[in-house]
DNA sequence: TGTGAGTCAATACG
DNA sequence: CGTATTGACTCACA
């Protein structure tokens, strides 16, 4: 059951470039910026992205960027030219999404977006082909402006335009060059990070006090103590999702032991042991909140593989799209995960404070999300 | 105003 | 070169 269905024929789905959201990089308002320029999926759907994607039925997005992974290195694609190509997003973002997916009930509309560009993709018989294409003209365009680079420069790399789409790519950033300067990288030592995972561990959401003695202390910026500890959190977070989609995947896979295929290539994700990297600086980071996938009991167990055939929606037999009742999506998710991954019934030390350690934060946040209970964010 | 979500983009890494 | 990591930024929301 469940395969290509009334879905509204997503046979080609063109790149489109980031729809709305145009930032000029630090400092510089100027704006395009035009607004709800809501891009179209295909020509004849006529449905926007936004709608296409509400009514898109929910995705595997770990078997997704399984394949889509697959597909890529089978074939020597590249994270750049299939972000920037079929998915509007840069290479960073595009290793980002397809190593730590977070699973598609976690997912803001926009968040969905990415995947369901993926899932067309895939559907697409010349994904490849046009890829490809798309690789050659690159260079060629590379190699013509390398070579006469007397010409003036920019000019839309002279045909580019060649099979359909694409080149669109990163619409805003271009080549402001030498307009602003290069943005520095901040780069934290261990020592600093170090500081800050303990003081995360104690605090998790510091008041702007705590936020100035840190960052005094710490001799930085109190921006970049509020960005990390914004980053970190959400990093956290993901990580936690992630650890559900795989235990869930353990489970099912447990569960069920069909022959199925899974072309046992790539067990990939499993979170990695650590290792030193950090310039020959102190590392003992493992403080880290990763939870390994050994979940629980710790049976290593098969890796989820589900749906062999089709990397198709995973549409729960009545792909009931919305009517997903009520909207306390959000926060069901948070203390679903509450019970589901901690819950272990052996006394595992250190993995189960850390765990417990979490589910205090989220529990607060439900609190305060939910109630007025202003009583106190202390700890 | 602060937060989560999503990204960008510099750069570390291999 | 390609990929992974991560500080900083934008935006919607309450």
């Amino acid at each position: 059951s469940s395969r290509g269905h009334s879905q509204p024929d997503l046979s080609q789905l063109q790149p489109c470039p980031r729809a709305p959201s145009l930032d000029p990089p630090y400092g510089e308002p100027s704006g395009g910026e035009s607004q709800p320029g809501t891009p179209l999926l295909g020509p004849i759907t006529g449905l926007s992205i936004q709608e296409t994607i509400a009514m898109s039925p929910e995705l595997d997005t770990y078997v997704l960027t399984k394949k889509v992974k697959e597909v890529l290195t089978d074939n020597n694609l590249g994270q750049r030219l299939f972000g920037e190509s079929i998915l509007g997003l840069t290479q960073g973002s595009v290793s980002d999404l397809l190593a730590r997916p977070k699973p598609w009930q976690k997912l803001s509309l926009k968040g969905r977006e990415p995947f369901v560009r993926m899932q067309f993709w895939l559907q697409d018989p010349q994904k490849v082909e046009k890829l490809m294409d798309m690789k050659r003209l690159e260079k060629k365009a590379y190699l013509k402006r390398r070579h006469s680079s007397l010409s003036d420069s920019r000019s839309v790399d002279g045909g580019l335009a060649g099979p359909d789409f694409l080149q669109s790519a990163s619409p805003q950033h271009q080549r402001r060059t030498q307009l602003y300067q290069k943005k520095v990288r901040v780069v934290l030592g261990p020592e600093e990070k170090e500081a800050l995972k303990r003081a995360y561990q104690e605090k998790p959401y510091p008041s702007p006090k705590t936020i100035e003695e840190l960052a005094s202390q710490l001799n930085l910026k109190t921006s970049t103590v509020i960005n990390w500890f914004h980053n970190y959190r959400s990093r956290i977070r993901r990580e936690l999702f992630i650890e559900e989609i795989q235990a869930a995947g353990s489970a099912a896979a447990a569960k069920a032991g069909e022959g199925d295929s899974c072309d046992g290539t790539e067990s990939d994700s499993t979170m990695e042991g650590h290792h030193g990297r950090h310039r020959g600086a102190p590392e003992n980071q493992d403080m880290e909140v990763r939870v390994e996938a050994g979940v629980s009991d710790g049976s290593p167990a098969q890796r989820n593989c589900t749906t062999s055939g089709s990397v198709g929606p995973v549409s729960s037999s009545n792909s009931n799209l919305f009517s997903l009742p009520e909207a306390g999506l959000s926060l069901s998710a948070l203390s679903s995960h509450t019970s589901t991954p901690a819950r272990n019934p052996r006394d595992n030390t250190l993995r189960r404070k850390k765990a417990a350690n979490l589910d205090n934060i989220i529990h607060r946040l439900e609190k305060a999300a939910g109630k007025e209970d202003p009583s106190e964010w202390e700890f």
